[in-house]
RNA sequence: GACCCCGUAGCUCAGUUGGAUAGAGCAACGGCCUUCUAAGCCGUAGGUCGCGCGUUCGAAUCGCGCCGGGGUCGCCA
């Protein structure tokens, strides 16, 4: 629609002489009387040339050569708008290209195959996910469909740490339960974690061991605590992502980055670049000559690398594998930590602006009306197994991708609870299954068939309001989804799903489909099928699932 | 104190690169099922877009300054 206008008004300013002077913009105006498409190109001229807007959107009109089968009307409004109106055959004619699409509806390919990495989740083995991990499972999992369909070869990328001084804690904290289960005074470590898990996963230990592990020397049994905890916490944090529907290509150990020797690479090459010193017996990052506030630690006096050091080792080896677009998607607890990776990684010689940080803030829980206070080393706070518990898991992937990114998400659980049947993602869901069930009666009792060739159904016979309205949303399903795509921004879709689902149910009160004139029938039967397929793909996209019957 | 995010209807939030009369869901009120799914549709009501100044044909959107909520500033990740 855009590009059809682009070159018809483009040709109209290039006869006036108008055309190098702006840019030629078009936009969907708000208001339905405003017609399909708007330009305020005028507006913008008129400066530069010194006349009225509405004077030069005069001339533009005129000089335009349109096809009144594809453009009803032009009209001038307001300061200097020409606003542009389609006719109802231009639009439907394009429904048959939803038919031939099918489930590749929407998909286009800005990224040509250019390798993408979306990084998310990440978190170590310590414990359950949070419901903040789901909500970073449900954006960066849905981001990397989004730049699937956009024309990216993308990996899902989860990294981890099952070293260090997190590992050690957790070893310890598993250590004391298991002891307790013999002796109920043993100590419990001040800052070990207190969750329950720990306990059952001590009790695994004693079915599996018995009491061995009270005679052997404490670093062994240490070690089989950390390698048992660490085993049952990634099999649950896996287990609770594909409850979600997300799956990861990589898993990705840091640990890699030592044995290989990367990291040793890094301080050498920030070292041969003078940006890298020893003070107090730790090694300095110079962050200051990078233009940032102040230097920072990368390996402490005790020998042990802080966790900036690995960071930017591990983008580095994101280049190094090829990725051309990096998308990180953090929790808003590690917005510090960004600058500092990118300034390592430019110093050693990467493009940051490949890089592309997704921050999402935090969620926070009401129960009872009153926010649930969550820390991970107490034993309080809700995992996203019992979200899921709670409201189900498709219910819990749209509520987490309805909002943008950067707000805090608000998670009432009792009106989740309460009014699951109410919830958005029914509505969207419904629409998908009324459709289901209109084409099995069509098919059946109604005995109306689509034929094998779309070009053969006669679109000009679903030109009423409430077509045209949906019509025109579900041709624009490819730009919705290019457009969230390119701004990293998922909660664009849900919302276009919605309106997609509003307009359906509109024409479905308004039209019955299965009607005894076959052509009639046909087109409308089309219709749902294009709106079927939109919803599918949408909510595909989103990893909700998209059920036949509700 | 510095930096990041947010502030839009009673509540939760949309609002595309600045566009014309600021939208949706929930909650409230009133209608619509003998016909393909009423988990639906239609209507009513609800707003100084936190406040002020500026930029311009035009600001919820951009800039500056305040106010309020959250977050981060470690040789934790």
């Amino acid at each position: 629609m855009k590009k059809y206008l682009a070159e018809h008004v483009g040709a109209a300013l290039e006869r006036l002489g108008y055309h190098s002077r702006v840019e030629l913009q078009f936009e969907t105006p708000k208001q339905e009387a405003h017609g399909d498409l708007t330009t305020n190109v005028a507006m913008l001229l008129a400066k530069p040339i010194g006349k009225n807007p509405r004077a030069i959107a005069q001339e533009i009109v005129g000089a335009l050569q349109l096809d009144p089968k594809d453009v009803s009307g032009t009209e001038i409004a307001g300061p200097g708008f020409i606003n542009f109106r389609f006719t109802p055959g231009f639009f439907t004619r394009q429904l048959a290209d939803i038919l031939r699409h099918g489930a590749a509806f929407g998909r286009t390919n800005v990224g040509q195959g250019r390798k993408a990495m979306v990084e998310f989740v990440s978190a170590n083995p310590t414990g359950p996910l949070s419901v903040g991990h789901g909500r970073q499972a449900a954006i960066g999992d849905m981001l990397a469909s989004l730049l699937e369909w956009t024309g990216y070869a993308v990996t899902r990328e989860y990294y981890y740490n099952n070293a260090g001084r997190q590992m050690r804690v957790l070893a310890q904290s598993t250590l004391a339960r298991y002891r307790q289960l013999f002796d109920p005074n043993v100590p419990f470590p001040d800052d070990g974690y207190q969750g329950e898990y720990i306990r059952l996963i001590a009790e695994e230990i004693k079915v599996e061991r018995g009491d061995a592990l009270l005679s052997m020397p404490e670093e062994e049994s240490l070690k089989i605590c950390q390698a048992v905890a660490e085993g049952s916490l990634f099999d649950a944090i896996k287990a609770v992502l594909a409850r979600m529907g997300v799956r990861h290509d990589e898993f990705y150990n840091e640990d890699s980055l030592y044995s290989s020797g990367k990291i040793d690479e890094v301080v050498q090459e920030f070292r041969s670049k003078g940006l890298a010193y020893d003070q107090e017996g730790a090694v300095w990052l110079k962050a200051t000559a990078l233009g940032l506030e102040q230097d920072r630690v990368i390996i402490k006096s005790t020998g042990e690398p802080t966790y900036r050091l690995p960071d930017i080792a591990y983008h580095c080896e994101k280049f190094r594998r090829g990725f051309e677009l990096i998308v990180d998607v953090f929790g808003a607890d590690h917005v510090a930590t960004i600058p500092d990776v990118l300034a390592g990684v430019k110093a050693l010689g990467y493009d940051p602006e490949r890089v592309r940080v997704v921050i999402h803030q935090f969620v926070t829980l009401l129960r009872d009306g009153e926010q649930v206070k969550m820390s991970k080393r107490l034993a309080n706070f809700v995992t996203l197994d019992d979200l899921i518990d709670d409201v189900g898991a498709d219910a819990v992937r749209y509520f987490f991708l309805m909002r943008a990114n950067g707000t805090h998400l608000e998670f009432d659980l009792n009106l989740a609870k309460e009014q699951s049947e109410k919830n958005p993602v029914y509505y969207v869901q419904y629409a998908h299954a009324r459709i289901a069930s209109i084409l099995r009666f069509a098919s059946g009792e109604g005995g109306v068939r689509l034929p094998e060739d779309p070009s053969a159904i006669d679109f000009g016979l679903v030109a009423g309001p409430a077509e045209v309205v949906l019509t025109k949303l579900l041709l624009e399903f490819p730009r919705i989804v290019a457009g969230a795509a390119a701004a990293l921004e998922p909660h664009r879709l849900p919302a276009y799903l919605t309106d997609v689902a509003m307009a359906f149910h509109r024409f479905y009160h308004d039209h019955r489909v299965v009607v005894p004139e076959a052509q009639v029938a046909q087109a409308r039967l089309a219709l749902c099928a294009c709106t079927r397929t939109v919803l599918a793909n949408g909510l595909g996209i989103l990893g909700v699932s998209a059920p036949e019957r509700m």
